[in-house]
RNA sequence: CGGGGUGUAGCACAGUCCGGUAGUGUACCUGGUUUGGGACCAGGGGGUCGUAGGUUCGAAUCCUGCCACCCCGACCA
C-alpha cells in the first residue's frame, strides 16, 4: 500500500503540509502566498462558520459588511495601529489598465492614478469606527454590536496553508459601548464563545488568558486570548478578543451623549477567528494516515462503503443502506453512500481514512446473510460489526463518544506537556528537549521577556485568567511575581 | 527580507557535473479479469523541462535576472 503522507516523527511540517494537499484541504495558488480553499476543505470552514455564527447571533450581534478598501489615512489616526499594520499592507494606487503603444500588452494607465491611495484591509477597525462615528449619537445607540465575516489581507513574509496566508478569511466582530465595564465584559463573552465553540466543537482545549503588552494588538488596550497546543509541542493563538478602550472613539471621534446629558467618547472592542483554526483543527487531531475530524464539524459524518460483486448485489445493499440513510439523516447525521464502481473498497477505505470521516460502515454479502454491519471508527481505528436493526442510535452514540475521545486525548496531551519551570536552567532545559507548555514566574517587564523570547526563542503565550496567584520570583531576574504566566515556542 | 535547498507529464522522481530526437513509477483513457484495506494483464494518450533573457550550429543540461515552494532566522493571527 503507497504511503500517502509522510508521518509526523519523520517531518512534521511536510506532514501538514501534505495532508492538507491530499486530504483536499487547500493548495496554493498562482499568487504568492494565497491558498486555494478546496471544497472539502471550504465545507469544513463552512461548518466551523455556521456554528460560530449562531452563537454570535445568540449573544445579541449582528451581521454587516464594510468595504474591503480603506482609505490610507484611516489606517494613520491611532497611532498605535498604523505602526502595527503598515509594513504588511497591500496598496492600490491605480484604477485602470491600458494597452501599451509600444506593444509590451497591458499596462497600468498613469493617468488612472488614485488621489488617494486605497489599503486593502488587514483589518476593519478603521472604516468600521469612522462609519460608527455617524451611527452613534447616544446612549441609547449603545451598544452597538456587529460581526462582518470577510477576507482580509496582511502582506506575510512567510506563508503557510492556513496557519498564515497572504489573505484569509476571518470574521472580526466590533462592538461600541457606553462603559468600560460593558467594554470589557464583552470583551470577555467573546473569549468565553471562542473557548466553548474551541471545546465542544473543534475538540481542542485551549488556555485562556491576556497577551502580555508586546504582543498586544495594535490600538487596544487589553488582547485576550485563547491558546492551544499543537501535536509538536508548539502553541497556537487559535482566537483574539480585544479590549480597545476609547482609543479608536478618541482617532475617530465617535461620541455620545450619556444619560446625564454630557458628552463622552464611546467604549470599543473587537474580536476575530479566522481560517487559521483549520490549521489548528488538523494539527491537533490528525495522525499519520491522515486527518481526524471531530464529528461535530466533520462534513460526512458516516460513510457508508458497499461491497459487492453483482449488480443485485449491489441493488440489496443499496436497498438496506437507504433506510438507514433515511433515518440518520432525520436524526441530523450527515451521510455518503459512496457507490460507485469507479473504485474499490480498499480505495475508498483508504480515502476517507486519509479525509478524516469519524466513521465508516463497509456493508457486503457477508451481512447480508447475517442481518450486522461493519463499523470502524476514525479516531481509535477499532472495527466491529454490528446488528442491522437500530443501528441508528448506535451510530449516533459512536458519534457522541468520538468526539469526546478526540477532545480527551488532546486534553490528555497538552497535560501531558505542561511544565512548571521555576528556574531559568529548567525552562531553557524544558524547551530544548520537550517543548510544550511551560508555566514560570516572569517580573512583569518587557525586557525579561524579549531577553527570554532571544535566548529560547519562546513567547509569552499569554497571562492566564483565573485565580491562580502564587507569589515567586521571576525565573531571570529573581524579582518578585504574583504569578506564574504561559510560555511557549509558537506558531 | 537574510542563509540553505528545490523547480522536468496531475503527483513522486531520474536525466543536468561532461550540451546532440525527454524518461521511469504512479495517476489518466480503452478492453478484459477483479471487488471485505489503496487489484491484475494488455494496449494508448499526455511535458514550449518554473519563467525571461544570454552563450551556441544545437540548451532540461552552461551563464544572468525574476518567480514559486521547502527548511532555518527576522516579522506575524
Amino acid at each position: 500500500m503507497p504511503k500517502a503522507i509522510p508521518s509526523r516523527a519523520e517531518d512534521y511540517s511536510l506532514w501538514y503540509n501534505e495532508l492538507v494537499k491530499k486530504a483536499g484541504l487547500a493548495e496554493n495558488s498562482p499568487v504568492r502566498g494565497c491558498m486555494i480553499i478546496k471544497p472539502y476543505g471550504f465545507s469544513i470552514w463552512e461548518k466551523m462558520q455556521q456554528q460560530l455564527d449562531i452563537m454570535f447571533k445568540n449573544t445579541g450581534h449582528e451581521n454587516a459588511y464594510f468595504p474591503l478598501f480603506i482609505p490610507k489615512s484611516y489606517i494613520s489616526k491611532e497611532a498605535d495601529h498604523v505602526e502595527g499594520f503598515a509594513k504588511e499592507c497591500a496598496v492600490v494606487t491605480h484604477y485602470r489598465l491600458k494597452n501599451d503603444k509600444n506593444g509590451k500588452g497591458l499596462v497600468v494607465d498613469p493617468d488612472a492614478k488614485l488621489e488617494e491611495e486605497l489599503i486593502v484591509r488587514p483589518t476593519s477597525e478603521t472604516v468600521i469606527w469612522d462609519t460608527y462615528k455617524d451611527w452613534i449619537q447616544s446612549y441609547r445607540d449603545l451598544p452597538l454590536l456587529i460581526n462582518q465575516w470577510a477576507n482580509v489581507v496582511r502582506w506575510e513574509m512567510r506563508t503557510r496553508l492556513f496557519l498564515r496566508t497572504a489573505e484569509f478569511l476571518w470574521q472580526e466582530g466590533h462592538t461600541a459601548h457606553a462603559t468600560q465595564a460593558e467594554a470589557v465584559s464583552e470583551t470577555k463573552q467573546m473569549l468565553d464563545v471562542y473557548a466553548d465553540f474551541a471545546e465542544k466543537y473543534m475538540a481542542l482545549p485551549v488556555i485562556k488568558g491576556v497577551k502580555s503588552e508586546s504582543e498586544r494588538f495594535a490600538g487596544a488596550v487589553d488582547t485576550y486570548c485563547i491558546e492551544a497546543l499543537m501535536q509538536d509541542g508548539k502553541a497556537l493563538q487559535a482566537g483574539t478578543s480585544h479590549f480597545l478602550g476609547q482609543n479608536f472613539a478618541k482617532a475617530f471621534n465617535v461620541k455620545f451623549t450619556n444619560k446625564e446629558g454630557k458628552e463622552d467618547l464611546v467604549w470599543g472592542t473587537s474580536w476575530g477567528v479566522s481560517t487559521r483554526l483549520m490549521g489548528a483543527l488538523i494539527m491537533a487531531h490528525s495522525d499519520d494516515n491522515g486527518l481526524v475530524l471531530p464529528p461535530n464539524l466533520a462534513p460526512i459524518q458516516v460513510v457508508i462503503i458497499p461491497i459487492y460483486k453483482e449488480e443485485e448485489q449491489l441493488e440489496e445493499i443499496a436497498q438496506k443502506v437507504d433506510k438507514i440513510r433515511n433515518s440518520l439523516i432525520s436524526k441530523g447525521i450527515s451521510v455518503k453512500f459512496d457507490c460507485r464502481d469507479t473504485h474499490k473498497p480498499g480505495w475508498k477505505f483508504a480515502e476517507y481514512e486519509l479525509k478524516g470521516v469519524p466513521l465508516r460502515i463497509a456493508i457486503g454479502p457477508k451481512d447480508l446473510d447475517s442481518g450486522t454491519l461493519e463499523i470502524a471508527r476514525r479516531d481509535t481505528k477499532e472495527k466491529k460489526s454490528y446488528p442491522m436493526d437500530g443501528i441508528e442510535d448506535k451510530i449516533q452514540s459512536l458519534l457522541t463518544k468520538i468526539q469526546s475521545n478526540i477532545y480527551n486525548k488532546a486534553q490528555h496531551f497538552k497535560e501531558q506537556n505542561t511544565y512548571q519551570a521555576d528556574t531559568y536552567a529548567e525552562f531553557k532545559a524544558l524547551l530544548e528537549n520537550k517543548g510544550g507548555f511551560v508555566y514560570a514566574h516572569w517580573d512583569g517587564t518587557r525586557e525579561t521577556e524579549n531577553k527570554i523570547k532571544e535566548e529560547t526563542k519562546a513567547t509569552i503565550r499569554c497571562i492566564p485568567l483565573g485565580g491562580n496567584e502564587e507569589s515567586g520570583k521571576c525565573m531571570v531576574t529573581g524579582n518578585p511575581s504574583t504569578k506564574r504566566v504561559l510560555f511557549a515556542k509558537a506558531y
